[in-house]
Formats: C-alpha cells, sequence, structure tokens
DNA sequence: TCTATGTATTATGTATACATATATAATGCT
DNA sequence: AGCATTATATATGTATACATAATACATAGA
C-alpha cells in the first residue's frame, strides 16, 4: 500500500506536494480507508509525507533542496553501513556471493534498460548491505531513506544514462567492501551516492519535472 | 500514544523483547483498538517495535548491541545534524538564544535532579538543534532516533550520576557550535553522544536491569 | 503413551458507521 | 456592495463489528 504510493510518487503520478485523500485513494485502490490512512502514518514517520491534524496529509515538497539533503543524510548512514557490512563479507563467504549476486541483477537490469527494473536492483543491492550491516536500527533508517531514493530514481535526471557506470560504481562498491580500507570505503560510498548531483542544474530541472505534468 | 508506548519501555513497565497486545493496550489506556494499532505501526517504522503479520507484535531486544548501534548511528547523524546547524547559530542570533534557553532548561532539570525531566530538557535541546540544521530529513530520522534514545535514558546506568557532567557537555557543545571547526564539533558530537558507553560492563548491566523485574 | 488431526478460541486485518472539526458558500446586516 | 456570521458539506479521527488466520487444546488412533 505505502509502496504503491511511492510508486506513483516516483513515476509522477502523484505530483510533489499534492494533497491526497484517504477515500479518493482508497476508492482508487478498492480497499477501505483504514489501509490507506496506515500507508499514511507510515509515510508521514518515514519523511515522505506531511500531515498536519484535521488539515489533510500532502506529499512533501520534493525540491532540489530535498534531493541534497538526501543525499548527505544518505551518505552518513551508509558510510558506517557499509564499514561494518565489510567486516561481515571478509568473514562469511556466503556474504560475498550474495553482493556478487546483486551485482549480477544490476548488470542484467542495465542491459535491458529498463528504468524501474535497474531502480529496484540498485535497491535490493543496498537493501542486502544494510542487511549485512547487521544493524537493525540501520535497517530502519534505511527503511526510511530508501523511499526517497526510490522516489529521486523517479524523479532525477542522473548523470549516467549510459548504464555501464552504474555498473562500474557498484563493482567499485565491491571492491571496496572486499579489501579497500575505511577511508577507500567512504569515498566509494560517496562517489556512488553522490550520483545525480554532479550538476546543481540537473537536479532543478529534476524538481521542474516533479512538479509539471 | 506511541509516546506513552516509549514511556512505559522506558520506565520498565514494558519490558524488553515482550509482546503486545492491541486489545489489552487499548482496554488499559481506555481507547479503541485503532489508535493502538497505529502507534504500533508508527513505532513499528522507528525500529522500537516488531510486527510480523499475523503472529503479534513485540517490542525490540533492548540489549547492549541495540545500545551500541543506536550509539553508532546516533554520532553520524547527529555531526551532520551539528554542522549545519552552526552554519544557522552563527547567522541569527535568535538561534543562538533559543540554544541557550534551552541549555537553561537542562541546567534547571539537573538542579531538581528529576531524572525524568533531565531526559526531557536534553531530548528538547537535542530537538532543537535538529531543527536548526533545517533538514526535514535529519528531523524525520532523528523522530526514530529519539525513541531509543529515550528508552535508553531510562534503562542504562549513566557514568554521571553527577548531573555536572551533562551540563558541561551541552555548554561544550554550545561552545563549539558557535565558533569551533569541523572537526572540534564533531568531537563534542561524539564526546557527548558516547556518554553512557564508557564502560562495556554498564551497558550489559542496564541489559540486565532492563529484562529483568 | 505419544502423535496427529480437528475444533475452538483468540488476536489480527479490514470494513463500515458515527462524531467532530474545518473549510466553503450563502445569506443577512451594516 | 462588502464584510461578517451562520449553516452546510466534506474530510479526518475514532469506535464497533465482522472475517480470517494462527495457536492451543482436546480427542482419537496407532
Amino acid at each position: 500500500m505505502a509502496d504503491q504510493i511511492v510508486e506513483a510518487i516516483g513515476s509522477k503520478r502523484i505530483l510533489s506536494g499534492q494533497r491526497l485523500f484517504e477515500t479518493e485513494l482508497a476508492q482508487q485502490l478498492s480497499v477501505s480507508r483504514v489501509p490507506v490512512r496506515e500507508a499514511f502514518l507510515v509515510l508521514q514517520s518515514q519523511g515522505v509525507m506531511r500531515t498536519t491534524p484535521r488539515r489533510g496529509s500532502h506529499v512533501i515538497d520534493l525540491d532540489e533542496t530535498w534531493a541534497r539533503e538526501t543525499y548527505e543524510a544518505r551518505t552518513a548512514l551508509e558510510t558506517i553501513c557499509f564499514l561494518r557490512a565489510a567486516k561481515t563479507i571478509r568473514t562469511t563467504a556466503e556474504a560475498l556471493a550474495t553482493v556478487e549476486n546483486n551485482i549480477e541483477a544490476i548488470r542484467m537490469a542495465c542491459v535491458t534498460g529498463d528504468k524501474a527494473a535497474i531502480n529496484r536492483a540498485d535497491l535490493a543491492f543496498h537493501t542486502a548491505i544494510y542487511q549485512m550491516s547487521d544493524s537493525p536500527l540501520l535497517q530502519t533508517l534505511w527503511n526510511a531513506m530508501s523511499r526517497h531514493v526510490m522516489i529521486m530514481f523517479g524523479l532525477v535526471i542522473y548523470r549516467h544514462n549510459d548504464f555501464a557506470t552504474i555498473i562500474d560504481e557498484h563493482v567499485e562498491l565491491r571492491d571496496a567492501l572486499v579489501k579497500g580500507s575505511s577511508d577507500e570505503i567512504a569515498v566509494a560510498v560517496a562517489r556512488h551516492v553522490i550520483g545525480p548531483f554532479d550538476s546543481k542544474a540537473l537536479a532543478e530541472k529534476a524538481y521542474a519535472t516533479a512538479t509539471k505534468t
């Protein structure tokens, strides 16, 4: 339910700042108001919606500021996540295999060129690393953050429409995880997460596409 | 509602790992199941409860691992929070005044010695800084994290039962915010957040008190 | 006596119904 | 004619009721 709403935001069927009505969504999705309301609550606690009591629920502003804040917070969290996960990956072969499989899945998705599939594969990779970090709290925070990442992937114009870069970066992340120093891991994470933010103009363009139909 | 549950966990009326029943809580709090259920959902999304569909909701394990993970994630987030907030505080006098007021409130609470009041004042201070960081996403993540911090304050045996240390640390944080370098801010944050974790033994003792009535 | 299956109880998940508050529109008064 | 006040409509917040699934207990068979 919450996933469906996030997907709709990412694909611009629901717009930045838009007000959402429980009744309306319930009707569209052919369920009662209760599950919709619960989804709203979760999305609110994850920072995707802003609900003021008795005055409705709105999607947050998906502007350039939002995009930069997401990048900044994500870098901080994902760095400690990767540092923790590296320990796991270097001691258990099974974990390394999972990493490889996830990269392979990203590679397959890139071959097809299906943007949504690439998005899913990318998120699956990072979710797997969070699991290897073996910290329930980090996973919780990622649950919230990944909502934003998912949405951003739909809205932002990525610098690499050549998908080869995506693969390269994940390979680089794997190498850092397997044999990189702490600093090298941090650098690889920062370089990967920053992805869409090479140019301020790109992000602003993304905002324009997010707000206009 | 969610606050009441968190408060009950912090004061050991609800124990680590305990299963909670919607009906039971609803009865105790004299409301219907709906608000309780919604509180459960939010607490789940904030990592305080673990709910498996159709198999009940449990409080997470408030063990030493949990405590350390909370400290680690908090340090990462709060560092970037303080770095951002410093910019605000150095440019707007009003923000600095808010910081001073919050420190004064902590000082007052420490005079009374009321642990719950100190907890509230401490959290108010940090929440204020998160607001000054002017990042909705950071505030969202803090909303989740502060639940854990609040609980920990109730469970953990702090090294400074002399409350002077608490005041000192917040003064140090203010000084770093006002005129410290980035590194000095990071160090002040780390030193403050690490608070209860001087000794592994203390944390283990805290776990013992959390799990046993 | 132990195990397996069926039934009953209980808790969760969803829907419907009702109450309250807000916003908008209409009417009356200045 | 414009502004204020009231009334109505609509959306949210809460409660109750119903359906489904899981667990526990009991009974029967091996």
